[in-house]
DNA sequence: TCCAGAAAGTTATATGCTCTAACTTTCATT
DNA sequence: AATGAAAGTTAGAGCATATAACTTTCTGGA
């Protein structure tokens, strides 16, 4: 019989890869980080724990394909906030509050790709899928400040007056990301970046739960910096509830 | 045969106890987060798996009773680096840097502390020695912040002009710790505080590493900015270098 | 001094995990 | 229909946490 051209071996294939990283994605948004093992997955697809080795040669490879998808999720939310915003109201802060929205919904997958072992010195690890992803993912933001820079400048540091060995490293940095910012101004937007996703991570990994239930305020507070530091007007968020 | 006070029974105990947790971190650092075993460990101090059980009653106490550790540990530094200092540089200033010497010294420590598995709704942990620690840690830094308070005050924002849940939470807050700081300056120090260990998080896990090799210079940016809040006089690190 | 009993350590074992090896089944293509 | 790759199976090695039951070691009291 005369397939469709993807081949039905494939597809099938295919839709295999996604049950596993579903199924594997509930076990670790109902249970938790540690729950999540291959044999776990296998149990509840009602199908042996080796065969799952059919399609990730590892437990790190799975977590990895994991990790990966989950950035590419949060890299299309924001893409799509930033389409249908209003478009009175800066793309930066409606892609910062998708960021947010999406890391606060989704704690474990944040957290999931946040929390990753340190390397321990020693292991060439397998997550260049992941780390593919999450560039993608910082892209956004550093395209977005590109785009400010290009149109209507910021106000930015001098190099001279930085340590030589950071200045140096900024120009290394301006030079990785093909010079869509000066050295100057990647400063500033890694400042900011460092900011907001330093916040974001503290409260995704409940190391504010000892003082705030809602970290909202102080995010809002931080974009209403931000917002100064580039030169753009803050739009508060009320009346686009952040929780709708 | 009359025994110290102490017993001799007990201080082998506390010898051996010290010795599990030596062992352990010693793992750690060497080899990871994921190589610290209960099995591990015994092995490397030539004794019986179960053995371990006669001092720690699972796993996850062997690494709660490390945190605490850690945490007492960059608690004493702090301390330690706040009373030998120069007397003309602020005290927030010491204590900000000896926070990060320790951190970045011992990233698979503050790993260990910061990345915790995330709760996962269930499990009420057995987190109360590790969790006491970590209050004392924070401790010192409001403390510090109070004392800055009581003796000369620094701006803060209008509690009125705040969403009413957020001011209600500061409140909360205020009055969690003692009402050493009314809630508009908790929001300021809280505010810093996020910012300062939100950056060390940051750099510890690696969060950072696609842009920056050294994370100081955003470091002590911070720190000057936080003493502009505080109205201290930013004393540079250089003279007094930070990895000497 | 000797002995009862607690403390500390042992082995054996249950259960779960990752991952490999060897075998069987399924199924699309020739 | 036959072939061979893909997908699934069971068996098992090796390591993990943890418990149970046993032995050894040491302490304190008669």
């Amino acid at each position: 019989m005369l397939e469709a051209l993807p081949g039905r071996r494939e597809r099938v294939r295919e839709a295999t890869f996604r049950e596993i990283k579903d199924v594997a994605r509930g076990i670790l948004v109902q249970h938790g980080r540690q729950a999540v093992s291959v044999n776990a997955v296998a149990r509840q697809m009602k199908i042996s724990g080796p065969a799952l080795y059919r399609y990730f040669a590892s437990y790190d490879e799975l977590i990895a394909s994991l990790t990966s998808d989950f950035f590419q999720e949060l890299t299309a939310d924001i893409v799509a906030a930033r389409e249908e915003a209003d478009r009175a109201v800066a793309p930066l802060l409606v892609m910062s509050r998708a960021m947010r929205k999406w890391a606060i919904s989704h704690p474990q997958e944040f957290g999931l790709v946040f929390a990753s072992p340190l390397p321990s010195m020693t292991a060439t690890k397998v997550e260049s899928a992941a780390s593919e992803a999450g560039e993608a993912f910082g892209r956004l933001f550093l395209d977005e400040v590109s785009a400010i820079w290009h149109s209507k400048r910021f106000p930015v540091p001098d190099l001279d007056e930085m340590a030589p060995a950071h200045a140096d490293q900024l120009r290394a940095y301006a030079t990785q990301i093909g010079n869509v910012l000066p050295p100057e101004a990647a400063h500033v937007f890694l400042s900011c970046w460092i900011r907001l996703y330093g916040l974001l991570c503290m409260e995704v990994l409940q190391q504010l739960e000892f003082a705030l239930r809602d970290v909202e305020p102080f995010y809002e507070e931080c974009l209403e910096q931000l917002c100064q530091t580039f030169g753009l007007e803050y739009g508060s968020s009320l009346g686009r509830p952040l929780l709708a």
